[in-house]
Order: structure tokens, then sequence, then C-alpha cells
DNA sequence: ATAGTTTATCGCAAATATACGATTGAATAT
DNA sequence: ATATTCAATCGTATATTTGCGATAAACTAT
């Protein structure tokens, strides 16, 4: 993390732009809107949905939970996943905030 | 582009990850941020507000011109740049609707 | 005309991200 | 006991992103 300046940016700038990062693949998008269909726990069935190998999926996955997004229990050999509804709603107001401030100024210009 | 597979992807997922993608970095975030902060046009402070050479920001600008979230005109020998609320608006509504359906299913699970 | 500003672009280096097959480890079924 | 299933991880290849300095192009001021 020499190169890449993360740390001289807010802790708000970064965590919106963490969580743009965390649904900036469309396989992530699609994983959780597929995670997001079901009232209860979603177990493999992911990678027979998407065009992507076991271990992409996986990955993808992974790259979920460490954003919080999802959470992963084990369920004997499988593997079941759910929404993180907290972060969900956290992120949406982060997001909301953002986008408020955005749009707070009239367009006076352009 | 053969070994990303977006084109497999629905044109709501790649719309929402591409959007995501571009605020994805905490510089873009920032540089948003301080053009909402004007009224009028932002001409070349960015960069001194920023930790990062004129050229890396640039190059944050040019991303943000290719998702359209920002315009740039001319002005002598100054670019300036304008939020472009269309866009912005546009975006707010795609990821609203992508996490009310996110949300709409009650957590059963985990 | 000349020097200085401003900003985009080029060329490069380093870091990350994306994807896959192969392997591993653990649970399940035969 | 053995074979099968499931999913995480490893190793690897390739592409993309991030960042900077140098340069170029275009305007501005002297």
């Amino acid at each position: 993390m020499s190169i890449h300046k993360k740390d001289e940016f807010s802790k708000k700038e970064n965590e919106l732009a963490d969580f743009a990062n965390a649904i900036s693949h469309p396989a992530r998008v699609a994983i959780l809107k597929e995670i997001a269909k079901r009232e209860t726990c979603i177990c493999g069935e992911i990678v027979e949905v998407l065009p992507l190998a076991q271990s992409t999926v996986s990955q993808h996955l992974k790259e979920l939970l460490k954003a919080e997004l999802i959470t992963g229990t084990v369920d004997g050999a499988k593997s079941c996943y759910c929404i993180n509804w907290k972060t969900v709603e956290r992120f949406e107001k982060t997001s909301n905030e953002f986008f408020k401030k955005t749009n707070s100024n009239n367009p006076k210009c352009c």
C-alpha cells in the first residue's frame, strides 16, 4: 500500500469508496441479487446461476464478506450466505447522504 | 476484454457496477464533493486540495467524465468541471431500486 | 517574441483485480 | 472403507488500476 494513497483521504470518503468497490463488479451485484431473492440462506446454487467458475465465485463471495455485505455460515459440507442488512442500510444511508450533499447546490453552471 | 466476462451479465447489473466503479476510489469521491461544493464550475483548484499529482487527478477526472458523472468545458487555458446532475439522479434511482429490492425480503436467516 | 500557466497525454513501474484449473479438507453417501 | 460432493485456497496468467514525472499543446501575460 505504498503507491496507493487511500490513507490520505477521509474516513467517510474511504467508507463510501470501499462500499462502491464491493459492488463495482456485475458478478457481485448478481450474487447479492441472488442471495436477496430468498428469505432463507442460500447454499451453493449461486455458482449454477453465474457464468463463472466455482473458484471465481468463491473469490467474489470472499470480497462481499470482507465488505460485510453478506454473512456466511457453514452447514455441513455446504456454505450458506445471507445479506447483512445492517451493512446494506448503513451504506444506503451513507450514499444517500453523499448524493443529498452533492445535490443540494443548484446547477448554475455548464 | 477476453478474461473479463462483463458481457455475460445483465445491463442493469453492469450499469450499477459501472457507477459504483466510478466512485470506488476515495480520490474520486473527494473530487465529486469538491466540485459539488460550488455553484459554478470549478477550474483547477481540485489539484491543490488533493494529495495527488496533477496528472493523477487528471486521470481521475477522465474516469468521472467517462462515467458521465461530471461535465467538462474549456475556458481558455483552464478546464472547468461541473456535476452532471442527470447522471447523479439516474444512478441514485438505480441504486435505491437495487437496495429496495434487496431489502424487500425479511431477514429470516442467519 | 518570450516566458509562464494550465491541463491533457505519454511512458513507465508497481499494485490489484479477475479468472481459471488443480488441490485440499471436510462432510456425506454408498 | 471408499467414493462423491461442496467449497475454500493455492498457484498462475493476464488485464486493469493507480501513481508519477516528463512532455506537449494551448492559452495568457510580459
